[in-house]
DNA sequence: TTGAAAGCGTTACCAA
DNA sequence: TTGGTAACGCTTTCAA
């Protein structure tokens, strides 16, 4: 007896219709022409047996499974997941599924997933950031087609592409500086992270390049979440060092921030104006809405997917990556 | 020649090694005791093919993929994502991969993502609520194990279960009262929705039973987004009816509310107070932070991945649903 | 236009 | 313990 769960075989439909496999295979993938008689009994066939093609045997078959892998860091993070969208949305209507698997940001997780993903035959892996090697991605690109988005990277079988963090983090800065201020902090991001390196850079060079001396207590570690952005506040705070603006590694700092200067009565813009990085979704629902870095992660999802199938199907595509830039809302104050 | 994305099979490891294709599967699998002397040329003839098994293959045999389709609605959206976390975190340990694709809330394409996942030969669907008809559920449930969210559901192969969301609603507005709060606004979410309907449901009900009377003109409609909590707050304001306290659909509502009487000067939780629906991440680190009511989807995930795994390897397991629950932080003050 | 048969890479049964 | 062999469900070549 059949399982519940298990559909007709093209052999079942093919002896229902009194034809042979082949012929039904024929028609159902439009290969051949088969004759009015023929088509009309497997036809009928087919949808007393609710036949559906067996894709397993399909991909067994073909030697490709019309899967893509994605190793993302972590699904609670709108960061990877405005990203997906873009992944999905040019590879879904090209015919392929996608088999996600997290990393949690741990090298030996991320490897052991691209095993898993490569193990199942994916046709291509897409991988966003995280903290593999970069000659470890190079290994793998040599047995799956590999798009890394985050690392500068290319090969026969790889494309890697990054967005210019430093010169979004130069852009906000000099916003800042030509609104009138002066005094301003930065709170950075985990000091291994190389987007939270360049942002660092970016702040410190431009404040140089206008001539005005950095002042390294004005430099306040983070960690890119809410709770590091209210410590730094409140470590700045505690220094007695006075401060108009305020430029954090990414929004979810800001957002900390933004908390710790509300709890002690401290105004934004008025008090200290704010610049953030990445423009989460919820950004522009703070109070006031947060002036902010975009990073155009829908985008960036979907010259991946391009740049993916253009690897797979062997049509290199030049795929233009989106630019970053500054969206200016409320939280910034113009000085004097 | 082979593509350099294709690894050995199983063939060539047994010729390299000198065995029949059989005991290098034996030997791979631990199905059988294997000399010493063949083993040992099999490791090295693994070894030096980077020999990884064909899970396509394998899975065609074995009639199943040991992967789990999840049709969420919208990879951008805590609400579905923290719920993928949990199913992710008892899945994967089982080893079952996770195939996952989006029906942003539309009957037709939920169905077509389904009758993908079913043609993949998942095995086993979870469905994160949306707007399938109940039928239609009950109907896939005959061709694969299901286990969906945000439905009264059951069937041989069939689980659905919900949160309590009319009894959530009820505490919240219990505690706006007992805070003193007697003028209490509500802003609705999609009519259609069934989770909508009961938090609404939980809103009118509380009302009467603590002998207020409802006010028509205190009722807004919204839509679950921010944009409509903006709208519905500024349409209250506009009414001319005074509310002392806010209870909204959801969080991203409560969010545009904040911002709408933040535009206006309105103080929170000093002029207004504001119970949200959900917990999500950033409702910790609003201004101030946001009292609602939590909704364990991380959890929730959890037992959607247990009860599918009970379906799949037919081990029944009696699966505790987590309740829902006020968080109380900042945004609702005390009257009188 | 149609059918027979081989093969995709595994696993498992049956003999040996 | 080991090997031969037949499936798993499909596609595709080769003949007819």
């Amino acid at each position: 007896m059949r399982s519940a769960s298990s559909s007709a075989t093209l052999h079942e439909v093919a002896r229902a219709a009194g034809v042979s496999p082949a012929t039904v295979s024929r028609f159902v993938n439009g290969t051949a022409k088969v004759s009015e008689d023929k088509r009309a009994s497997i036809e009928q066939a087919i949808r007393t047996l609710h036949y559906k093609p067996n894709r397993v045997a399909q991909n067994l078959k073909a030697g490709s499974s019309k899967t893509i892998g994605v190793l993302t860091q972590s699904f609670v993070s709108v960061y990877f997941n405005e990203t997906m969208t873009g992944i999905e949305d040019v590879m879904k209507p090209a015919g392929y599924a996608l088999l996600i698997m997290s990393g949690h940001w741990r090298a030996d997780q991320e490897a052991e997933r691209v095993e898993v993903l490569i193990g199942r035959r994916v046709d291509g892996v897409a991988i966003l950031t995280g903290n593999l090697a970069d000659r470890q991605i190079v290994d793998f690109s040599q047995r799956v087609p590999i798009v890394a988005f985050g690392r500068q990277l290319g090969g026969p079988q790889l494309r890697g592409f990054c967005l210019d963090h430093y010169r979004a983090a130069c852009e906000a800065v000099a916003f800042l500086i030509e609104q009138g201020h002066r005094r301003i902090a930065f709170i950075a991001g985990p000091p291994e992270h190389a987007d939270a390196q360049a942002r660092l850079a970016g702040y410190r060079d431009t404040l140089a390049r206008y001539g005005l001396t950095r002042d390294p207590a004005l430099e306040v570690q983070g960690d890119f979440l809410e709770s590091g952005g209210l410590l730094a506040v409140n470590h700045l705070l505690a220094s007695g060092k006075s401060f108009t603006a305020l430029f954090t590694a990414n929004d979810l700092t800001a957002f900390g921030a933004r908390l710790a200067l509300y709890r002690r009565g401290i105004r934004v813009p008025d008090d200290v104006s704010i610049v953030g990085f990445d423009d989460v979704p919820g950004s522009l629902y703070t109070t006031p809405p947060l002036t902010t870095v975009r990073q155009p992660l829908y985008e960036v999802g979907c010259c991946i997917g391009r740049m993916l199938t253009g690897l797979i199907e062997q049509t290199p595509a030049e795929v233009q990556v989106p630019p970053m830039n500054l969206v200016v809302r409320e939280s910034v104050r113009r000085l004097g």
